[in-house]
DNA sequence: CAAACATATTAGTCTTTTCTAATATGAGAG
DNA sequence: CTCTCATATTAGAAAAGACTAATATGTTTG
């Protein structure tokens, strides 16, 4: 029962809500991939996706190898690959009441 | 196996991120409260968790019942519940590497 | 070592989200 | 009914986040 700084914790969840970062999370479901790999996979372009990297590393979301030119990047661990399965699967449960909220304020 | 609309996805996870929204859960996590007992136990002011409230029911994340003058919010389901301690299992196995990140991006 | 390639960083701008203050709605009490 | 209380909504300002373009760093290869 360790207390987690809230803080902390909203920068880790805040990870987990942007669409770029999540397709990147997606497409490394399936092990580990250069950077090149997910600027090509997700469509972005590689400044951009090199930032939301970054976001993702900071968080502790994903870790980085480097190999020669290349950067290898995967989830950190096997409790991440879960929660992003808990995810969907709250969400398949949910999805319909997941309605209006247009502005995810107003 | 059901498919998820990404952007629904996205707006479901987006609603974690952020403090105050979270601190709401917090404090729905032991039962249903008022909108004045959260606008308390937060500490925050009327007008904005009554927004962030709509943001989390809009989202179907929580749900409210009026009675009388008052309106009862709680967590829509066990799911949600044990989606937020998993949230807290996560984070006490990760949380010192949720370092840098200082503005989720840079 | 110079060129080519992979990735990271920076700066500036644009967009989205959040907050505050004011006002509206709706219910019960006097 | 009218006043008060609880909550919701709106509008506008402020803050945070994300994108683009340019540049920097570091590695390999010729």
């Amino acid at each position: 029962m360790s207390e987690i700084d809230l803080d902390l914790k909203i920068k880790f969840l805040h990870a987990f809500g942007d669409k770029t970062r999540v397709q990147i999370l997606e497409c490394l479901k399936n092990g580990e991939k250069t950077v090149s790999q997910i600027v090509e996979d997700v469509e972005g372009n590689q400044s951009n996706i090199s930032q939301h990297l970054a976001c993702l590393r900071g968080c502790g979301i994903i870790v980085g190898r480097s190999e020669g030119k290349y950067v290898y990047y995967e989830l950190r661990n096997q409790l991440i690959k879960e929660l992003l399965d808990t995810f969907d699967n709250v969400l398949s449960h949910i999805q319909d009441d997941v309605a209006c909220c247009e502005n995810h304020i107003n």
